[in-house]
DNA sequence: CACCACTTCTGCGAAATCCGCAAGGTTCGA
DNA sequence: TCGAACCTTGCGGATTTCGCAGAAGTGGTG
């Protein structure tokens, strides 16, 4: 009648929380479906989550407790910046001489800093930082990112619009 | 005793969807600390975050509900892509030749693609691209991206490792 | 100033949800 | 066989959500 998720609950796909390899818990077909249910609404109540995906209501609970405790999972609030009064973003593309980890992590020690990545290619950290409007943008990359030891070169890409920005993983 | 965040509802801050020049509504301080209550937590009652703003539970409820409709803002559960099985991102820069809005469409128009943002610099786009394995990612950007007609080039930046990933907007 | 249209806030029941708890079942692995 | 982990069902009580009616403030107009 409505759509069940899961038909038998047999031994491939039971454990909810075992360690991996790598250490980040593994997450069965359940619980990503849970998740699949609060990225399209964050509020929906725990009765209708477990009508979807075919668990009782006390069940839903314990698990989406669980994925919050263990840190998989976050329910929040997100926005367009634009809309909230910042007015400047950009990416900046970093170039590291020496330790590319430990400028990452003053990267993300800075407030005004909302994503940090090391990545592979012709940057070694991606940082998107967000700002009230130009002075504190230029302040931000002129004074603070290029003068931490160790950054050999930046580049700036200053938004221009946003086009899109989704938290659907799993939903497709 | 609990910290209000407005004393007086004086006019200077009263309006809380007006219309600003660029056509996204303008926040007033009240709605920026409700978003701000939902930013801590998505799943916080109304009743709590009245409190907290200095608004009675009814009148935080209806400018929840005003911000979801609007789209200023939305409440849902974000995660680690990497726990949620999609082992491999990649931010792509895009060079266009031509009109490069609708480039910009396109690319919001696949799933793969989380982030899209047209910017200034020596990329015309910035997109975002999560995916499963290897395979799926190459298939997405030389066959699917760099097949779109206008795109001159690309450049792109394989994820070594996630450092900071934040949604707190407003409450610095 | 009076009047109206509009928006927002408040107050208040009724309904729904959340939350903790307990008892019992199943499966898996030590 | 035992313990651990998980799910289910059921249950109240506290809390939250929800819809609605009434009050209050604003802006525009004559």
């Amino acid at each position: 009648m409505h759509s069940e998720v899961v038909a038998s609950r047999s031994a491939d796909q039971r454990d909810s929380s075992r360690e991996s390899r790598n250490g980040t818990p593994t997450l069965d077909a359940v619980s990503l479906a849970i998740i699949q249910q609060l990225q399209e609404d964050g509020r929906r109540p725990y009765a209708a989550i477990g009508k979807a995906v075919g668990l009782s209501e006390a069940a839903v609970r314990q698990r989406v407790q669980k994925l919050l405790d263990q840190g998989v999972m976050q329910i929040v609030a997100v926005t367009d910046p634009l809309t909230v009064g910042f007015r400047r973003q950009a990416m900046v593309g970093v170039n590291v001489e020496g330790d590319v980890e430990s400028i990452a992590d003053a990267l993300t020690g800075m407030s005004e800093v909302e994503y940090v990545v090391m990545a592979a290619g012709s940057f070694d950290i991606l940082a998107e930082i967000v700002c009230e409007d130009d002075d504190h943008l230029l302040d931000v990359i002129n004074k603070r990112i290029r003068a931490l030891p160790g950054v050999r070169s930046t580049e700036s890409f200053v938004y221009l619009k946003l086009k899109k920005q989704t938290y659907m993983w799993g939903t497709r």
